[in-house]
RNA sequence: GCGACCAUAGCUCAGUUGGUUAGAGCGCCGGUUUGUGGUACCGGAGGUCGCGGGUUCGAGCCCCGUUGGUCGCCCCA
């Protein structure tokens, strides 16, 4: 290391809200995967691969008229052809463009799952980073209830394997179909309008652009108001009163618990039918732990034929943050102390052997012999195998599980 | 885009109303105990106190700016 400081380079920084993952958290980031993957299959999901980067229109397209979002919040840029290309901030447009150039419609109705990254360009806070990770599971091409009704049932086993469901409350609304949707949002209009004078800075703005939105306020002025507002049960025509019936029916038979939140919304115009989010308290601001919905209308909007869809996505990392501490078991099966250099070799044999024997292994065999089976104790395994030499002779000594002692006694012992 | 809080060793943090040479624990390196066993003892390396200005005889501490982080608001596809 030069002490010349003028000589020292500087190290860029990571990109703001992006994280690197070690140990521990890695482990259960992969953890949260494998079970996604695991039960998927159990539900007949298909594995499919999206790019991670498409045309800009796939996104601004179906993000419709919410500015915000588009042109604020979108990693987008320009690559050396002049086209303008975005990294994706969702799994759903993604696939819809897929199924629609890659003529999927033939394997209608299809059930989809995948993972991976996703960004957004947003200010980081608890549980929201700009490169973040998302599963995601997808039915195109149904209009059934039952489609949601599994999806629910699907999201609900994964959080119940994951050991995360304690704590995790499903809640469950209807947008109705678009007759529905239509006149619930001019009453509600009216319903605000007539309290306009009470209502917060921010909600005179969502008015405007976005109505909707008032229900789900945070601002304790703007609460009352959005309580009393009418729900949508009033509007919902017998079509779309019979829709989500089936699907919490549906719920109900497979035993998953439910809530209705009457002030569950979405802001974009092509969800119809079933919105639901699974929330939990435990991540500050960021409760919603698994979220999505029936979204008939944006295939149409990406220029495809109308095909009814549902899905849902989930945060790997808050998914991850919510695993209990214990359901990682890091420990090695052993490790081995070197405690006399001159058994080096004897001790790469026995850790050859170890491994060959599937038993995750590691060695201690550098700094101060004296003080390696110290540092050998200090990492975490199931047995300590130390070897060195004692009266001119060989030894190693095990401890451990008796099981797993005897285990390895007979490894060592034929070497 | 807005707001609050924070930034001292590799990590987690102390650091008094502004006052000598900025500390601890963990980690790292070395030494002591010749030991079938050890939460032990001793020592060492490692710091432009995020960065830049200012106030002051004197700033880790006070003021301004800046960068970064955390949390929240907006937004949430």
């Amino acid at each position: 290391m030069s002490k010349d400081k003028s000589a020292k380079i500087p190290t860029p920084q990571p990109v703001r809200g992006t994280q690197d993952m070690l140990g521990d958290f890695a482990d259960r980031f992969a953890h949260v995967v494998e079970t996604f993957e695991r039960v998927r299959r159990l539900y007949g999901y298909k594995r499919i691969e999206v790019p991670v980067i498409e045309p800009t229109a796939v996104f601004a397209r179906s993000l419709g008229e919410t500015t915000d979002v588009v042109s604020k919040e979108m990693y987008s840029f320009e690559d050396r052809g002049g086209e303008s290309i975005t990294l994706r901030p969702e799994f759903t447009a993604g696939i819809a463009r897929a199924y629609i150039t890659n003529g999927w419609q033939q394997f209608a109705p299809l059930k989809v799952a995948t993972h991976g990254p996703l960004f957004r360009y947003e200010r980081p806070q608890k549980g929201r980073y700009r490169q973040f990770h998302q599963l995601d599971a997808e039915v195109l091409g149904s209009d059934s209830a039952l489609a949601d009704a599994e999806l629910l049932v699907f999201a609900d086993q994964l959080l119940k394997e994951l050991g995360i469901a304690e704590g995790v409350t499903l809640t469950l609304n209807t947008l109705g179909d678009a007759a529905s949707r239509d006149a619930w949002r001019a009453a509600l209009v009216e319903h605000f309008e007539a309290h306009r004078g009470d209502l917060s800075e921010d909600s005179l703005t969502r008015l405007d652009k976005n109505p909707l939105r008032i229900l789900d306020s945070k601002d304790a002025k703007d609460r009352p108001i959005a309580d009393s507002a009418p729900d949508i049960d009033a509007f919902l025509t017998s079509e779309a009163r019979d829709f989500f019936d089936a699907v919490t029916a549906g719920l109900d038979a497979a035993g998953v618990a439910w809530e209705r939140n009457a002030r569950l919304v979405r802001g974009l115009d092509y969800y119809r039918h079933t919105a639901f989010e699974f929330v939990t308290d435990r991540l500050g601001a960021q409760g919603t732990v698994l979220a999505g919905g029936r979204y008939d209308g944006l295939i149409e909007a990406l220029g495809g034929p109308p095909t009814p869809a549902v899905g849902w996505a989930a945060g790997i990392e808050r998914l991850a943050m919510l695993l209990a501490d214990d359901v990682i078991d890091n420990r090695l099966d052993a490790v081995i102390a070197v405690e006399d250099d001159s058994q080096l070799a004897f001790a790469l044999k026995v850790i050859a052997a170890m491994r060959g024997n599937g038993l995750a292994t590691e060695i201690v065999a550098t700094g101060s012999p004296r003080k390696r089976f110290d540092k050998a104790g200090k990492i975490p395994a199931h047995a300590l195998i130390a070897i060195g030499t004692r009266n001119g002779e060989t030894y190693a000594n095990i401890r451990g599980d008796s099981e797993l002692t005897t285990k390895i006694d007979a490894i060592i012992r034929v070497l």
